[in-house]
DNA sequence: TATTGTTATACTCTATAACTATA
DNA sequence: TATAGTTATAGAGTATAACAATA
């Protein structure tokens, strides 16, 4: 999936260089296939997946916030994190209250050993991270990065030319 | 899962600029998704699914190939592409026949509609990517791709600085 | 016995729909 | 009635295991 470099499509070189490469996803997909598979030795060091991993990054500093606004946050379903959020207040990573004002809201909220394991996780991915990125030049690693933003950022791709319309 | 880049973790900014970034998993993955949903639009018109573009794409000029050979190929497994070969062979876009040599095999090649089909997909992912591409500097557009082939050419990611023993 | 291709089964992940409790 | 959270069910995608044909 991630090498068949060998098109010569030279028919619609506009862009840039023009070289002939695999097309964009059968990169990136493979690629955070990877990336997610070597976080996963850092993650079950500290008995977080990545959900859990993912919910705890994003509760952040801002304690009130409602499961379905974190859901969404986080591009999951609100019946998806449930089961990670039980876990988490479990484990003494997360807090879960009723909000006195709306007693059907439950205020979360990330505990000291929660941040303690977010700042663990996230410390020891960025390192590992950097040492990949290190095997880039600083101008690709910048680029990497700055074009990785910008298009991740992007909240609908399209490829296509003009809308499909029915 | 795309946004979130507030966190201020200036404590290990060793690598290059050291400015805070989602982590890449959380970039790339969501990017990836992106695009696959992106190109689905291209491939449904033309009747292909993304299994069988990725066929298509491998199967290319060399017609001596075994179906083994082509899924390790394409990382899938030898059970997922069948139901695929034998749509493409219905639809005279593959052709599958019986290695004299070794009658166990099947000797896949592509057929004059399998390549214009393959020819007609990759150059509308190809437009498209390179209209999305656009939007980006051309050193970033340049350092993005580069980063991004040099990455996904890395056959083993590993985040961590030593192996897990036990 | 080993290997290619195939089929059948089971498992994982995710989405959809139904339920409760508050409002 | 509408909404936040929860639970239960069903579906898609994938991997594992068993099978038939050939070597």
């Amino acid at each position: 999936m991630a090498e068949n470099a060998d098109h010569g499509d030279t028919t619609l070189g506009e862009a840039g260089e023009g070289q002939a490469r695999p097309d964009l996803a059968a990169m990136v997909v493979p690629l955070g296939r990877a990336l997610m598979a070597a976080e996963q030795p850092i993650l079950d060091a500290h008995g977080v997946t990545m959900w859990a991993y993912m919910v705890l990054l994003h509760l952040d500093e801002t304690p009130i916030r409602t499961q379905a606004a974190l859901a969404k946050a986080i591009q999951a379903d609100k019946t998806r994190i449930i089961a990670v959020l039980d876990d988490l207040e479990a484990r003494d990573l997360i807090r879960r209250r009723p909000d006195p004002m709306d007693r059907r809201v439950r205020l979360l909220s990330l505990t000291t050993g929660g941040r303690q394991v977010r700042d663990a996780v996230r410390s020891a991915i960025r390192e590992g991270e950097e040492r990949l990125l290190a095997g880039l030049s600083a101008a690709d690693r910048d680029g990497f990065l700055r074009g990785l933003r910008a298009l991740s950022a992007r909240p609908e791709l399209t490829l296509l030319p003009e809308p499909e319309r029915d």
